[in-house]
DNA sequence: TGCACTCGAATCGTATGCAATCTTTTTTGA
DNA sequence: TCAAAAAAGATTGCATACGATTCGAGTGCA
């Protein structure tokens, strides 16, 4: 369990029912790639596998499918979302212009508690970077994600928080479909960085250190369409 | 019908089902105030208005759950969402962050066919401004709200259009809630000038623009705490 | 009169069933 | 042998049914 998501869990968890918590699953699975894009998810697989019916399922993929997550397709079915490079252009240049705005009033309101949890969670980061093995990659992705959140809930604006959590999620899987090293190309070094602009309260430097860090995530993409978007499709059943 | 709705709709309503169209509708009646904050919207009532099953009306009420137009309590039911001035102000700081944004985005790469679309808008707007009566005031409401959203649609950023979409929808119950002068606050001379400066392409200064006519929006709201929220409740029922 | 309690109406949460639609396989004819 | 048509199978879209929960009115008791 990460600070992150004790700071916006309980508002998540606490709010519905079932079919959030589902939700939740299905979602940590795509974001840390144990599900691939393309992958199918019929109502009635997700609801025996969660032993629910297919009423709730169905909630749940259609939260999903909000989030961009998945994409579902009249009569034939719910799949992880497959992004296109535009798509993934889009993702990235949507983050270029918001987080740099996060990273300016996180930096405004951080306090020394906040601080702290940064730490916490540049240390968890580093642990997963340092252990081997796939659980730890996994652990690693979400936990470079995470510190994105929490920059987000730290700027304390839940409907910033809110897209943030999307574009993190989204940015997982086009890293997956299109990152050249395997790894996260997160940096983790960059996180530092800008932890201490926080830190220092230089907001200007937080910012632009977000901005260039963005920057390499993406350059480290590799956005050419790869063998037409049908062929692609076909392989992923 | 207009140009914003032209653009961005056929992916909406091509996409799935009934409970889009009604979730549509709602939001329209939700937008132009037709829908005050806190109304109720149950299950039962919106199915059989709408000639559907409570199953379709659940889903469409879910949609805007996840828009922030409805808020939904377990067991109790929909309310039209009624945000408090944090929310309020959370909503404007997000379109301050964002907006000038989008400005800079379209201005690069508005044509001259969006420009002439552009023109039709204001147009719009002016005609409605000028008329009498309670349907012109939501036409004008519904009008001054898609120049932002036609401007989202012509920086070419889908994610963000989605996101401004949200955004615009929750400012007008804002306005509806806190707004001073009855009417939309949202000056049309400003967003003449807004396009005059995208004709120019003059990219700063529409993103400065921009900022400043978010900036009187707000100026607008009176978003002091009005009796407590528990008596605010009380009243709208 | 005031308070606690019980009962009932309304509404939601969820499961299930049927029809419609899409996909795949089989059959049929050239 | 191959292509086109037809049937079978799988999956979704939607409606309906039933149990669970909440809120409020009415009742009994102090």
């Amino acid at each position: 369990m990460n600070i992150a998501d004790q700071i916006y869990s309980p508002a998540d968890s606490v709010n519905q029912d079932r079919a959030q918590a589902i939700r939740d699953n299905l979602r940590d699975a795509i974001v840390d790639r144990r599900l691939a894009p393309g992958t199918k998810l019929s109502e009635g697989e997700v609801g025996t596998l969660f032993d629910v019916s297919r009423t709730v399922a169905r909630a749940a993929l259609q939260m999903l499918s909000f989030e961009g997550l998945v994409r579902t397709e009249r009569n034939r079915g719910a799949f992880v979302a497959n992004p296109s490079p535009e798509e993934a252009r889009q993702v990235f240049a949507s983050r270029r212009l918001i987080e740099p705005g996060i990273a300016i009033a996180a930096c405004g309101r951080v306090t020394a508690a906040d601080i702290v949890a940064f730490k916490a969670q540049l240390d968890e980061e580093g642990r997963f970077i340092a252990e081997r093995g796939p659980t730890a990659r996994r652990s690693e992705i979400k936990a470079s994600g995470d510190f994105h959140l929490l920059l987000a809930a730290v700027a304390g604006n839940a409907i910033l928080l809110r897209f943030m959590e999307e574009l993190v999620a989204r940015s997982s899987l086009v890293i997956a479909l299109y990152g050249r090293s395997g790894v996260s190309a997160c940096g983790h070094s960059e996180h530092t960085e800008i932890v201490g602009a926080l830190e220092g309260s230089d907001c200007e430097r937080a910012s632009r250190l977000m901005l260039h860090h963005i920057d390499h995530i993406e350059a480290d993409l590799d956005l050419r369409v790869r063998a037409g978007p049908a062929l692609k499709e076909a392989l992923n059943f």
